[in-house]
DNA sequence: TTATTATTGAGAATATATACCATCTCTTAA
DNA sequence: TTAAGAGATGGTATATATTCTCAATAATAA
Protein backbone atom coordinates (compact mmCIF):
# COMPACT_ATOMS: atom_id res chain seq x y z
CA UNK A 1 0.00 0.00 0.00
CA UNK A 2 3.23 2.14 0.01
CA UNK A 3 2.85 2.50 -3.55
CA UNK A 4 -0.11 3.46 -5.80
CA UNK A 5 1.62 0.72 -8.58
CA UNK A 6 -1.30 -2.14 -7.66
CA UNK A 7 -4.15 0.14 -8.30
CA UNK A 8 -2.98 1.23 -11.79
CA UNK A 9 -4.26 -0.86 -14.56
CA UNK A 10 -1.23 -1.05 -17.00
CA UNK A 11 -1.82 -2.02 -20.19
CA UNK A 12 1.11 -4.06 -22.84
CA UNK A 13 1.15 -5.99 -26.00
CA UNK A 14 2.21 -8.40 -23.91
CA UNK A 15 -0.45 -8.08 -21.09
CA UNK A 16 -3.28 -7.66 -23.44
CA UNK A 17 -2.01 -11.29 -25.59
CA UNK A 18 -1.34 -13.24 -22.25
CA UNK A 19 -5.26 -11.81 -20.50
CA UNK A 20 -7.18 -12.79 -23.43
CA UNK A 21 -5.41 -16.28 -22.86
CA UNK A 22 -6.27 -16.72 -18.93
CA UNK A 23 -2.44 -16.21 -18.64
CA UNK A 24 -0.48 -13.51 -16.77
CA UNK A 25 1.75 -10.80 -16.88
CA UNK A 26 4.82 -11.59 -14.93
CA UNK A 27 8.03 -9.84 -13.80
CA UNK A 28 9.55 -12.62 -15.42
CA UNK A 29 8.20 -12.48 -18.82
CA UNK A 30 9.03 -8.91 -19.10
CA UNK A 31 12.19 -9.28 -18.12
CA UNK A 32 12.66 -11.55 -20.85
CA UNK A 33 11.08 -9.70 -23.41
CA UNK A 34 12.33 -6.57 -22.52
CA UNK A 35 15.86 -7.74 -23.26
CA UNK A 36 14.96 -8.89 -26.62
CA UNK A 37 14.23 -5.34 -27.75
CA UNK A 38 16.99 -3.86 -25.78
CA UNK A 39 19.84 -6.14 -27.65
CA UNK A 40 17.60 -5.27 -30.51
CA UNK A 41 17.01 -7.97 -33.91
CA UNK A 42 19.64 -10.15 -35.17
CA UNK A 43 20.93 -10.98 -32.16
CA UNK A 44 20.17 -14.45 -31.49
CA UNK A 45 20.62 -15.81 -27.92
CA UNK A 46 20.56 -19.46 -26.09
CA UNK A 47 18.23 -20.11 -22.93
CA UNK A 48 21.80 -20.03 -21.05
CA UNK A 49 22.93 -16.78 -22.29
CA UNK A 50 19.44 -14.93 -21.60
CA UNK A 51 19.99 -16.21 -18.27
CA UNK A 52 23.30 -14.49 -17.80
CA UNK A 53 22.40 -11.29 -19.03
CA UNK A 54 19.23 -11.11 -16.67
CA UNK A 55 21.68 -11.60 -14.01
CA UNK A 56 24.11 -9.62 -15.35
CA UNK A 57 21.63 -6.62 -15.16
CA UNK A 58 20.40 -7.54 -11.61
CA UNK A 59 17.35 -9.11 -12.21
CA UNK A 60 17.76 -12.88 -11.50
CA UNK A 61 14.75 -15.19 -13.52
CA UNK A 62 15.03 -19.00 -12.48
CA UNK A 63 16.48 -21.23 -15.69
CA UNK A 64 13.24 -22.98 -15.42
CA UNK A 65 11.19 -20.34 -15.75
CA UNK A 66 12.86 -18.79 -18.75
CA UNK A 67 12.56 -21.97 -20.82
CA UNK A 68 9.04 -21.89 -19.84
CA UNK A 69 8.99 -17.94 -21.02
CA UNK A 70 11.24 -18.44 -24.35
CA UNK A 71 8.56 -20.72 -25.40
CA UNK A 72 5.80 -19.44 -24.29
CA UNK A 73 6.44 -15.88 -26.53
CA UNK A 74 7.61 -18.10 -29.37
CA UNK A 75 3.73 -19.80 -29.26
CA UNK A 76 2.66 -15.85 -29.12
CA UNK A 77 4.64 -15.16 -32.18
CA UNK A 78 6.69 -12.25 -30.83
CA UNK A 79 10.55 -14.72 -30.38
CA UNK A 80 11.59 -17.17 -33.34
CA UNK A 81 13.43 -20.09 -32.53
CA UNK A 82 16.09 -20.99 -34.41
CA UNK A 83 18.37 -24.00 -34.59
CA UNK A 84 21.77 -22.47 -36.05
CA UNK A 85 23.71 -25.39 -34.93
CA UNK A 86 24.70 -27.53 -31.63
CA UNK A 87 24.23 -26.53 -28.20
CA UNK A 88 20.56 -25.56 -28.19
CA UNK A 89 18.15 -24.12 -29.50
CA UNK A 90 18.47 -19.74 -29.72
CA UNK A 91 15.99 -17.53 -29.81
CA UNK A 92 15.71 -13.83 -32.00
CA UNK A 93 12.99 -11.17 -31.73
CA UNK A 94 10.74 -11.04 -34.39
CA UNK A 95 9.54 -7.96 -36.09
CA UNK A 96 7.70 -6.58 -38.56
CA UNK A 97 10.40 -4.82 -39.98
CA UNK A 98 13.00 -7.95 -39.41
CA UNK A 99 11.27 -9.68 -42.32
CA UNK A 100 11.68 -14.01 -42.66
CA UNK A 101 15.57 -14.08 -42.80
CA UNK A 102 17.76 -17.19 -43.34
CA UNK A 103 21.28 -17.72 -41.65
CA UNK A 104 24.74 -17.99 -43.14
CA UNK A 105 26.40 -19.91 -40.17
CA UNK A 106 30.60 -20.66 -39.55
CA UNK A 107 30.81 -24.11 -38.66
CA UNK A 108 34.22 -23.35 -37.41
CA UNK A 109 33.62 -20.00 -35.34
CA UNK A 110 29.22 -19.77 -34.72
CA UNK A 111 30.01 -16.25 -36.72
CA UNK A 112 26.58 -15.80 -38.03
CA UNK A 113 25.07 -13.45 -40.78
CA UNK A 114 21.66 -13.22 -42.05
CA UNK A 115 20.29 -12.62 -45.71
CA UNK A 116 16.94 -12.83 -47.44
CA UNK A 117 15.64 -14.21 -50.43
CA UNK A 118 12.59 -14.50 -52.31
CA UNK A 119 13.44 -17.17 -53.97
CA UNK A 120 13.81 -19.30 -50.78
CA UNK A 121 10.57 -18.35 -48.98
CA UNK A 122 8.18 -19.23 -52.51
CA UNK A 123 10.46 -22.74 -52.79
CA UNK A 124 9.33 -23.49 -49.26
CA UNK A 125 5.54 -22.41 -50.17
CA UNK A 126 5.42 -24.16 -53.75
CA UNK A 127 7.06 -27.33 -52.08
CA UNK A 128 4.03 -26.78 -48.73
CA UNK A 129 1.67 -26.47 -51.74
CA UNK A 130 2.48 -29.24 -53.88
CA UNK A 131 2.07 -31.90 -51.03
CA UNK A 132 -1.09 -30.23 -49.57
CA UNK A 133 0.68 -29.01 -46.06
CA UNK A 134 -0.48 -25.94 -44.47
CA UNK A 135 2.91 -24.05 -44.24
CA UNK A 136 4.53 -22.73 -41.15
CA UNK A 137 7.82 -21.00 -41.94
CA UNK A 138 10.87 -21.85 -44.34
CA UNK A 139 14.36 -21.46 -42.46
CA UNK A 140 17.40 -21.97 -44.79
CA UNK A 141 20.65 -22.55 -43.02
CA UNK A 142 23.80 -22.30 -45.29
CA UNK A 143 26.94 -24.34 -43.36
CA UNK A 144 30.39 -22.81 -44.30
CA UNK A 145 33.42 -21.15 -42.94
CA UNK A 146 33.92 -17.84 -42.45
CA UNK A 147 36.89 -15.99 -43.83
CA UNK A 148 38.29 -15.81 -40.16
CA UNK A 149 38.13 -19.44 -40.06
CA UNK A 150 39.72 -20.85 -43.75
CA UNK B 1 41.17 -72.51 -39.43
CA UNK B 2 37.67 -73.92 -40.17
CA UNK B 3 37.34 -71.26 -43.03
CA UNK B 4 39.54 -69.97 -45.42
CA UNK B 5 37.91 -66.65 -45.03
CA UNK B 6 40.60 -65.41 -43.01
CA UNK B 7 42.56 -65.74 -46.31
CA UNK B 8 40.68 -64.15 -48.25
CA UNK B 9 41.50 -59.98 -49.20
CA UNK B 10 38.04 -58.48 -48.97
CA UNK B 11 37.41 -55.26 -51.07
CA UNK B 12 34.84 -52.94 -50.53
CA UNK B 13 34.50 -49.33 -50.75
CA UNK B 14 33.43 -49.13 -46.94
CA UNK B 15 36.76 -50.68 -46.38
CA UNK B 16 39.10 -49.07 -49.20
CA UNK B 17 37.95 -45.62 -47.46
CA UNK B 18 38.63 -46.73 -44.01
CA UNK B 19 42.27 -48.30 -44.78
CA UNK B 20 43.27 -45.72 -46.29
CA UNK B 21 42.68 -43.97 -43.41
CA UNK B 22 44.36 -45.92 -40.64
CA UNK B 23 40.50 -47.19 -40.06
CA UNK B 24 39.57 -50.86 -39.97
CA UNK B 25 36.32 -52.08 -41.26
CA UNK B 26 34.63 -53.99 -38.89
CA UNK B 27 31.63 -55.66 -38.52
CA UNK B 28 29.67 -53.23 -36.74
CA UNK B 29 30.22 -50.51 -39.65
CA UNK B 30 29.22 -52.62 -41.89
CA UNK B 31 26.13 -53.84 -40.15
CA UNK B 32 24.91 -49.65 -39.80
CA UNK B 33 25.81 -48.90 -43.37
CA UNK B 34 23.99 -51.85 -45.02
CA UNK B 35 20.85 -50.79 -42.87
CA UNK B 36 21.34 -47.50 -44.30
CA UNK B 37 21.74 -49.57 -47.59
CA UNK B 38 18.53 -52.15 -47.03
CA UNK B 39 16.58 -49.61 -46.17
CA UNK B 40 16.98 -47.49 -49.11
CA UNK B 41 16.82 -43.45 -49.63
CA UNK B 42 14.38 -41.39 -47.77
CA UNK B 43 14.65 -42.71 -44.30
CA UNK B 44 15.82 -40.75 -41.35
CA UNK B 45 16.84 -42.31 -38.86
CA UNK B 46 17.98 -41.46 -35.30
CA UNK B 47 20.81 -43.58 -33.45
CA UNK B 48 18.26 -44.80 -31.21
CA UNK B 49 16.30 -46.13 -34.07
CA UNK B 50 19.48 -47.45 -35.27
CA UNK B 51 20.08 -49.40 -32.44
CA UNK B 52 16.62 -50.66 -32.08
CA UNK B 53 16.71 -51.64 -35.73
CA UNK B 54 19.94 -53.24 -35.43
CA UNK B 55 18.94 -55.18 -32.64
CA UNK B 56 15.96 -57.06 -34.31
CA UNK B 57 17.70 -58.20 -36.66
CA UNK B 58 19.71 -59.95 -34.56
CA UNK B 59 22.92 -57.69 -35.15
CA UNK B 60 23.02 -56.26 -32.08
CA UNK B 61 25.49 -53.37 -32.12
CA UNK B 62 26.11 -51.36 -29.07
CA UNK B 63 24.64 -47.77 -28.38
CA UNK B 64 28.07 -46.00 -28.21
CA UNK B 65 29.16 -47.43 -31.43
CA UNK B 66 26.33 -46.60 -33.15
CA UNK B 67 27.02 -42.87 -32.12
CA UNK B 68 30.60 -43.44 -33.10
CA UNK B 69 29.62 -44.91 -36.38
CA UNK B 70 27.49 -42.28 -37.15
CA UNK B 71 29.66 -39.71 -37.37
CA UNK B 72 32.41 -41.42 -38.90
CA UNK B 73 29.85 -42.41 -41.93
CA UNK B 74 28.78 -37.99 -42.05
CA UNK B 75 32.50 -38.09 -41.77
CA UNK B 76 33.54 -40.06 -44.98
CA UNK B 77 30.33 -38.97 -46.99
CA UNK B 78 28.31 -41.91 -46.70
CA UNK B 79 25.83 -40.55 -44.72
CA UNK B 80 24.09 -37.02 -44.26
CA UNK B 81 23.10 -35.69 -41.30
CA UNK B 82 19.62 -33.83 -40.33
CA UNK B 83 18.20 -31.36 -38.35
CA UNK B 84 14.77 -31.83 -38.97
CA UNK B 85 13.08 -31.06 -35.43
CA UNK B 86 13.49 -32.32 -31.92
CA UNK B 87 14.65 -35.31 -30.92
CA UNK B 88 18.26 -35.66 -32.31
CA UNK B 89 19.96 -35.62 -35.50
CA UNK B 90 18.75 -37.61 -37.73
CA UNK B 91 20.70 -39.62 -40.89
CA UNK B 92 20.37 -40.52 -44.45
CA UNK B 93 21.90 -42.33 -47.18
CA UNK B 94 23.51 -40.30 -49.19
CA UNK B 95 23.92 -41.30 -52.76
CA UNK B 96 24.48 -40.26 -55.85
CA UNK B 97 21.24 -40.15 -57.54
CA UNK B 98 20.20 -38.66 -54.44
CA UNK B 99 20.52 -35.25 -55.44
CA UNK B 100 21.15 -31.98 -52.66
CA UNK B 101 17.19 -32.12 -51.45
CA UNK B 102 15.57 -30.05 -48.84
CA UNK B 103 12.43 -31.76 -46.32
CA UNK B 104 9.00 -30.34 -45.65
CA UNK B 105 8.01 -31.98 -42.23
CA UNK B 106 4.83 -32.07 -40.65
CA UNK B 107 5.15 -30.36 -36.95
CA UNK B 108 2.65 -32.58 -35.35
CA UNK B 109 3.17 -36.03 -36.70
CA UNK B 110 7.07 -36.08 -38.07
CA UNK B 111 5.78 -37.14 -41.34
CA UNK B 112 8.47 -36.06 -44.09
CA UNK B 113 8.65 -34.85 -47.81
CA UNK B 114 11.30 -34.10 -49.65
CA UNK B 115 11.56 -31.67 -52.83
CA UNK B 116 14.84 -30.24 -54.70
CA UNK B 117 15.32 -26.65 -55.58
CA UNK B 118 18.18 -25.33 -57.58
CA UNK B 119 16.77 -21.75 -56.34
CA UNK B 120 17.04 -22.65 -52.81
CA UNK B 121 21.06 -24.34 -53.42
CA UNK B 122 21.59 -21.02 -55.62
CA UNK B 123 20.61 -18.37 -53.01
CA UNK B 124 22.98 -20.18 -50.11
CA UNK B 125 25.72 -20.13 -53.07
CA UNK B 126 25.15 -16.66 -53.41
CA UNK B 127 25.11 -15.68 -49.82
CA UNK B 128 28.37 -17.75 -48.85
CA UNK B 129 30.01 -15.47 -52.11
CA UNK B 130 28.35 -12.60 -50.60
CA UNK B 131 29.76 -12.97 -47.49
CA UNK B 132 33.57 -14.27 -48.35
CA UNK B 133 32.27 -17.63 -46.91
CA UNK B 134 33.48 -21.32 -48.03
CA UNK B 135 30.25 -23.13 -48.75
CA UNK B 136 29.23 -26.50 -47.09
CA UNK B 137 26.33 -27.09 -47.48
CA UNK B 138 22.18 -25.40 -47.61
CA UNK B 139 19.69 -26.83 -46.01
CA UNK B 140 15.78 -25.91 -45.89
CA UNK B 141 13.43 -27.20 -43.43
CA UNK B 142 9.93 -26.37 -44.29
CA UNK B 143 7.77 -26.55 -41.20
CA UNK B 144 4.09 -27.11 -41.97
CA UNK B 145 1.40 -29.02 -41.25
CA UNK B 146 0.02 -32.05 -43.04
CA UNK B 147 -3.29 -33.12 -44.49
CA UNK B 148 -3.61 -35.70 -41.88
CA UNK B 149 -2.74 -33.32 -39.01
CA UNK B 150 -5.06 -29.74 -40.51
C1' DT C 1 -9.86 -7.60 0.34
C1' DT C 2 -10.08 -12.21 -0.71
C1' DA C 3 -10.30 -16.46 -3.29
C1' DT C 4 -8.68 -18.61 -7.11
C1' DT C 5 -5.29 -20.50 -9.73
C1' DA C 6 -1.45 -19.45 -12.82
C1' DT C 7 3.37 -18.97 -12.10
C1' DT C 8 7.75 -19.29 -10.00
C1' DG C 9 12.11 -21.31 -8.07
C1' DA C 10 14.88 -25.11 -6.84
C1' DG C 11 16.18 -29.29 -7.64
C1' DA C 12 15.16 -33.93 -9.51
C1' DA C 13 14.47 -36.28 -13.68
C1' DT C 14 14.92 -37.11 -18.60
C1' DA C 15 16.95 -37.17 -23.25
C1' DT C 16 20.69 -37.01 -26.33
C1' DA C 17 25.38 -37.53 -26.95
C1' DT C 18 30.22 -38.07 -25.57
C1' DA C 19 34.14 -39.68 -22.50
C1' DC C 20 36.53 -43.24 -20.21
C1' DC C 21 38.73 -47.58 -19.86
C1' DA C 22 39.46 -52.41 -19.81
C1' DT C 23 38.99 -55.85 -23.21
C1' DC C 24 38.88 -57.37 -27.74
C1' DT C 25 40.08 -57.79 -32.70
C1' DC C 26 41.44 -56.07 -37.23
C1' DT C 27 45.82 -55.34 -39.88
C1' DT C 28 50.25 -55.66 -41.06
C1' DA C 29 54.60 -57.51 -40.85
C1' DA C 30 57.42 -60.88 -39.61
C1' DT D 1 50.71 -68.80 -39.66
C1' DT D 2 51.64 -66.05 -35.89
C1' DA D 3 52.16 -62.24 -33.09
C1' DA D 4 52.58 -57.46 -32.02
C1' DG D 5 50.46 -53.10 -32.17
C1' DA D 6 46.96 -49.87 -32.84
C1' DG D 7 42.36 -49.12 -33.42
C1' DA D 8 37.61 -50.40 -32.05
C1' DT D 9 34.07 -52.06 -29.01
C1' DG D 10 30.93 -52.44 -24.96
C1' DG D 11 29.44 -50.96 -20.67
C1' DT D 12 29.16 -47.35 -17.90
C1' DA D 13 29.95 -42.78 -16.18
C1' DT D 14 29.62 -38.10 -17.46
C1' DA D 15 28.14 -33.84 -19.92
C1' DT D 16 24.68 -30.90 -21.73
C1' DA D 17 20.17 -29.22 -22.77
C1' DT D 18 15.60 -29.26 -21.43
C1' DT D 19 11.56 -30.67 -18.93
C1' DC D 20 9.17 -32.15 -14.78
C1' DT D 21 7.67 -31.95 -9.85
C1' DC D 22 5.84 -29.57 -6.20
C1' DA D 23 5.52 -26.44 -2.48
C1' DA D 24 5.45 -21.52 -2.08
C1' DT D 25 4.25 -17.22 -4.23
C1' DA D 26 1.69 -13.70 -6.50
C1' DA D 27 -1.34 -11.93 -10.47
C1' DT D 28 -6.10 -11.55 -11.51
C1' DA D 29 -11.03 -11.31 -11.03
C1' DA D 30 -14.72 -10.99 -7.97
MN1 LIG E 1 18.40 -13.94 -37.33
MN1 LIG F 1 16.03 -36.78 -46.95
ZN1 LIG G 1 34.32 -18.57 -38.47
ZN1 LIG H 1 1.23 -34.67 -39.84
Amino acid sequence: MTLSSQYQVITSPLGDGLHKDGKRLTPQRLKVLNLFENIGAGNHLSAEEVHEKLIKSSSKVSLATIYRTLRLLVQMGLLHELELSEGGHRYELLSNETADHHHLICIRCGRTEEFESDEVLNAGKVAAKVNGFKLIESSLNVRAICPNCI
